[in-house]
DNA sequence: TCTATCAATATTTTT
DNA sequence: TATTGATAGA
């Protein structure tokens, strides 16, 4: 949303290209990596690029781009529909789940699945809910509690996921429990000791083989799936591959420094037999490479496909000192492919440091200053916050609400993880798929006189005798569990003729049905609103439904169900498009988003790097442990990405906080240093500091403290400044 | 025995 | 701001 107004910009009129940008647009036939910096108008070329394939009559449906988020990939197609059209209209653009998971729909019966047993996708509740499930039971049988598992099971899974991303899903037990072992001592830098493992590793192990196996027999998928099954299939099924690969003629990989293990050998299967593959991405900003993504992919490319490079390393958006700021940073990462941008515009202001005392004064500073940017006439939506962790926004938003400053959180929880759009989605999973026993378990709370327990016993029941839900519980539940058994027939009824049976695969239809069936919802048997307490939340809930009536009304999809199912896919963000704002946003979430203003909160040894002193180079310990994993250097180098990319969001200006003192909420106040990074950009201090209120943990003997300003001065010397020039 | 309700608690980054 | 845990109530 934030790039709102130069993607209309860029999106009104084609832009003209450097000769760097023309030689790319121009490329053809064969592969090609573009390393492309920071602002270096890698989108407007791989769009300018589109448009020459289709100039020279290459079919829009045959180019493929694949993007990070959905986000992106919207922006794209935008720009494309904006430039060309129809044929913009068709050009395939989608990330790699979306892909994954239309591949699997459409080729059902190579994944075990009859073409009537329907797929749904588990979020991160449902997949969270069933693993304790499994785990309970395991835990059971071992004496232990759940709680005591609680942790492992978290740590286990986050290494499942990335073996999955690796290309491996051990079936078995013993597998299971060496693969982690390995995944655990290769993160952690140790060597692997399959001795050591513990109880709690051994039902970990076990849950997550249990888990695959579940899922497989009752139809679910969970995100690694998505990537995963697809890729078995197109290399276990060479046919299919060059079936795909005639599909897709030309493919573009957008941010490709983020792709993971699978993701690469998808793109490869695909893209192998007509090699028109071009990767597009920044070795510098790769900041994903905790959840599994490689940067490797980038020189295995130009291996793989003997891939010509080209660069772009012209950075167009920012001021020179702001570029210069950054790559001076970067440049103390070891591990980077060779390349030098530049930028060529004006100098414009060097990057600004603000000290605070506490985390409160910090935010109350920031506020002073976007006052101060607003009184020169700049408008709100040119400015972003961007931070490393999501919980600064505890102390940035009431700062903001209380300076009446209008602002949208991005991040955080995305509109489709808010309670009453999972319930909607819910509805339509138990309609799409009638054996959604996990959907039918989210909607138990809104079914009075039905708890855990029962919702729990009742889909036992339904899958140990396999009985038909609707059979169940429009004629037996009732009789057999009295009132209760009635509140279940009113849910499975209402979402039955709300939903079900008026089901009409087109626009009209899918809006129509959001509509009747969030009404029911709100005002039938569910009461959803007013189980809501707070007055505030319930506005809010109502509004999110109609929101995502409007949603499905704008997005005009075809079928209403498999809108709803995909819904885990999506990063909308429902955000206050109309009102000026000033966004707030991870770093993580500002990926190849821009604003004139940039302000960085939080820039402390600890925070920005997250783990405080560990900046020499690799993690001490990490060697001999197997090296499949030579890419990158380790953690410290990825924080400094992160650091990149912040910076390199800036157009205009760039100013950084930092404060002596934070205290978050659920953990002790700590005292931080200044970022180092401040030194690797090098960094002038700007001592005025306004507020220095709250109370210090423990003095800091920091550079001086700064005497306590009042806002007057600060006010007066800001103007003072200005008059002087 | 199961459900509803209130207080406590914890937060790296997310397709 | 959810989710989880303890407790009272049905």
């Amino acid at each position: 949303m934030t790039t709102e107004n130069d993607t209309a910009m860029d999106a009104a009129k084609p832009i003209s290209l450097t000769d760097q940008q023309a030689k790319i647009a121009n490329h053809k036939d064969g592969p090609l990596i573009v390393l492309a910096g920071a602002g270096s108008g890698k989108t407007a070329t791989l769009v300018a690029r589109t448009g020459r394939l289709l100039e020279q009559g290459v079919p829009p449906r045959t180019i493929l781009i694949t993007t990070f988020s959905r986000k992106a990939a919207t922006e794209i197609k935008n720009r494309l529909v904006a430039q060309y059209g129809w044929e913009g209209e068709d050009v395939r653009v989608d990330t790699f789940h979306g892909m994954g998971f239309r591949f699997m729909q459409e080729y059902k019966e190579h994944f075990g699945l009859t073409p009537d047993r329907q797929w749904a996708i588990l979020n991160e509740n449902d997949q969270r809910r069933t693993l304790n499930e499994i785990a309970k039971e395991l835990a059971e049988d071992a004496d232990l509690e759940l709680k005591d598992l609680r942790k492992p099971l978290k740590e286990g899974l986050s290494l499942w996921s990335l073996m999955k991303q690796d290309c491996k899903c051990p079936a078995n037990m013993s597998d299971a429990i060496i693969e982690l072992d390995k995944k655990r001592a290769m993160q952690k830098g140790v060597s692997p000791n399959a001795e050591a493992v513990t109880v709690q590793d051994r039902i970990v192990a076990q849950t997550l083989v249990k888990y695959e196996e579940q899922k497989r027999k009752e139809g679910y998928l969970d995100f690694d799936d998505l990537l995963l099954q697809p890729t078995r299939c197109l290399v276990k099924y060479p046919n299919i591959a060059v079936g795909m690969s005639m599909q897709h003629e030309y493919i573009m990989v957008d941010e490709s420094q983020d792709t993971n293990l699978v993701q690469y050998l998808m793109m490869q299967q695909i893209g192998q037999h007509h090699k028109n593959v071009v990767m597009v991405g920044d070795d510098d900003q790769s900041i994903y490479r905790w959840r599994g993504a490689k940067v490797a992919n980038l020189r295995r490319f130009i291996k793989d496909f003997d891939a010509p490079i080209a660069r772009l390393e012209e950075n167009f958006r920012s001021h020179a000192n702001i570029v210069n700021s950054a790559s001076s940073l970067i440049q103390h990462n070891q591990k980077r492919l060779p390349k030098k941008p530049f930028s060529a515009t004006q100098s414009g202001e060097a990057p600004e440091l603000t000290i605070s005392d506490t985390d409160r004064a910090m935010a109350l500073n920031m506020v002073d200053q976007v006052v101060e940017m607003q009184a020169k006439g700049i408008p709100l939506n040119d400015i972003a916050i961007l931070y490393r962790t999501n919980r600064m926004t505890t102390v940035l938003e009431p700062a903001f609400k209380q300076a009446g400053i209008p602002y949208t959180v991005v991040g955080g929880m995305s509109f489709y993880e808010r309670q009453e759009i999972q319930a909607v989605q819910a509805c339509a999973r138990i309609a799409y798929k009638h054996d959604d026993w996990n959907a039918l378990k989210f909607l138990q709370p809104y079914i009075d006189g039905v708890g855990k327990k029962g919702m729990a016993d009742t889909i036992e029941r339904l899958k140990k005798d396999n009985l038909n839900l609707l059979q169940f519980m429009l004629h037996e539940a009732p009789q057999q569990y009295g009132k209760a058994g009635i509140r279940l027939r009113e849910m499975v009824e209402g979402i039955y003729t709300n939903a079900y049976a008026k089901h009409d695969p087109t626009p009209e239809g899918a809006y129509n049905m959001a509509k009747h069936l969030i009404q029911w919802m709100k005002d039938g048997p569910m009461k959803m609103l007013d189980r809501e307490k707070d007055d505030v939340m319930r506005v809010r809930r109502s509004q999110n439904l109609d929101q995502l009536i409007h949603e499905i009304g704008q997005a005009r999809p075809n079928d209403f169900f498999q809108y709803m199912l995909e819904a885990p896919l999506s990063d909308y963000m429902a955000s206050k498009e109309n009102v000026e704002h000033v966004t707030l946003s991870t770093v993580h979430r500002s990926k190849g988003l821009e604003w004139p203003h940039v302000m960085i909160a939080g820039f402390s040894d600890g925070l920005m790097p997250l783990e405080p002193g560990r900046l020499q180079g690799r993690t001490p310990q990490k060697q001999q442990v197997e090296s499949d994993d030579d890419d990158d250097g380790g953690r410290p180098e990825e924080e400094r990405c992160l650091a990149y990319v912040a910076a390199t969001r800036a157009m205009e200006t760039l100013s950084l906080h930092h404060a002596d003192m934070y205290h978050f909420p659920g953990s002790e106040p700590v005292c931080l240093d200044v970022s180092p990074y401040a030194d690797e950009m090098n960094i002038v201090f700007a001592p005025e500091v306004a507020h220095n209120v709250g109370k210090p943990g423990s003095t800091t003997l920091e550079p001086e403290p700064p005497s306590p300003q009042t806002h007057q001065d600060l006010e007066d010397e800001e103007i003072a400044r200005l008059i002087m020039g």
